[in-house]
DNA sequence: CCTTGATCTGAACGAGCGTTCAATTCATTC
DNA sequence: GAATGAATTGAACGCTCGTTCAGATCAAGG
């Protein structure tokens, strides 16, 4: 049922990382046994090395395939409008985007210190890639008088801790809707970087 | 040279809690093992128990004495002045004291997961009671007029999260001092509740 | 110097680990 | 239904794990 040719981790069977993932996010890399991952698959655990080189790379394909995505996300969003407008999307965009694969986040927060040497520095640097693509942001808009932040690395850093922070709390049919709170988070870092709206708008949307 | 009577971890040794408290955050709990902190305080692994009555108590014993020193530690911090003044206050003492032990914080975030229930009830606990010693100052703020936030719950998660990340960057002797990472976190830390000083004070901050 | 009690060693326990591989099952194609 | 090749099993490999414990070592008091 799986692999057609060649070297392991082309694909990864389906079954195989979304057991990984479900297990990884859940207990954590290292306590988490091959023979879990087989067991939650419905297999004996040789079998999962058809479909991965070893542990480590089931690991790594999971944390670069996840950042891959997340910076082609970030690539095919729409990108109109000034400095202000650019920084909304992105907040709104880093928590939809988060929200909706809570396991795979975990893992690449968490798990940095269980990759190889190697592979850390590939996940790193397309960690560093996303930090870029927002600190651009602030840099263009401080440069345009939309934002007053004394340091884009510091404030970027600072901004994706805040967003990223949404899916420690976040339950699913929780007191608040997605919707609702990208709303309050883009709020809070508009006023982070001195851009928040005029003090009526502000009014307007605490009733909300 | 250890224990004098009784149960174990009434003090758990100083020379063990410090390199299980280094090695969990290196590396991780499941990814240590007991002859590796064994090693480290230079002992076999049996002395171990000496000390400590297994690994989940060693862990446990770490993450419970952080949360309780950092709670002591808010507690005795001078309150003085109104909503503003409290909030900074919060921000500062948060950044302070998490960067001088990031071995405990990273433990304290990152292994709640290796916790058993009961364990893990207890820590969460006085986590829930320094999470609503924010939301205090910021509930009162609120009332007060001097903070704009729509949720105070959702601002205190987002406001721990900002600052806690300041560990995942600081080091050492880096480009920036903890007082000057102080004074630009407190700075965005007051805009996202809409207590941001007044401009012209904002445009002399940036100039620092 | 002998006793005492704390401190620590070193070996052992059963269990589980990641990984390999000959042998088997299974699904297809002729 | 025989042949083929992929998919999977199940046992085994050497190793490490957390934990226990009888015995050695050590420091201090009588």
């Amino acid at each position: 049922m799986a692999r057609k040719t060649g070297s392991h981790s082309e694909i990864t069977g389906p079954k195989v990382r979304a057991a990984a993932l479900r297990l990884f996010a859940r207990h954590g890399f290292a306590a988490v046994s091959m023979r879990q991952i087989a067991q939650e698959v419905g297999v004996q655990a040789g079998a999962l090395y058809l479909y991965t080189k070893d542990k480590q790379s089931l690991l790594f394909d999971l944390m670069q395939a996840h950042m891959e995505e997340l910076l082609a996300a970030w690539d095919a969003e729409p990108k109109g409008g000034g400095p202000e407008g650019r920084l909304e999307g992105f907040a709104r965009f880093h928590i939809r985007f988060h929200l909706e694969r809570p396991d795979a986040v975990f893992i690449a927060y968490m798990e940095l210190r269980s990759l190889e040497a190697e592979n850390f520095a590939v996940v790193e640097g397309l960690r560093r890639r996303y930090e870029d693509a927002l600190e651009t942001i602030l840099r263009d808009g401080r440069a345009a008088g939309c934002f007053h932040v004394p340091d884009t690395k510091l404030a970027a850093m600072a901004i994706i801790a805040m967003l990223t922070g949404v899916n420690t709390w976040y339950r699913e049919g929780g007191r608040l809707s997605r919707e609702r709170v990208g709303d309050i988070y883009w709020d809070m870092v508009a006023g982070s970087v001195g851009a928040r709206v005029s003090k009526t708008d502000r009014a307007a949307s605490e009733s909300l």
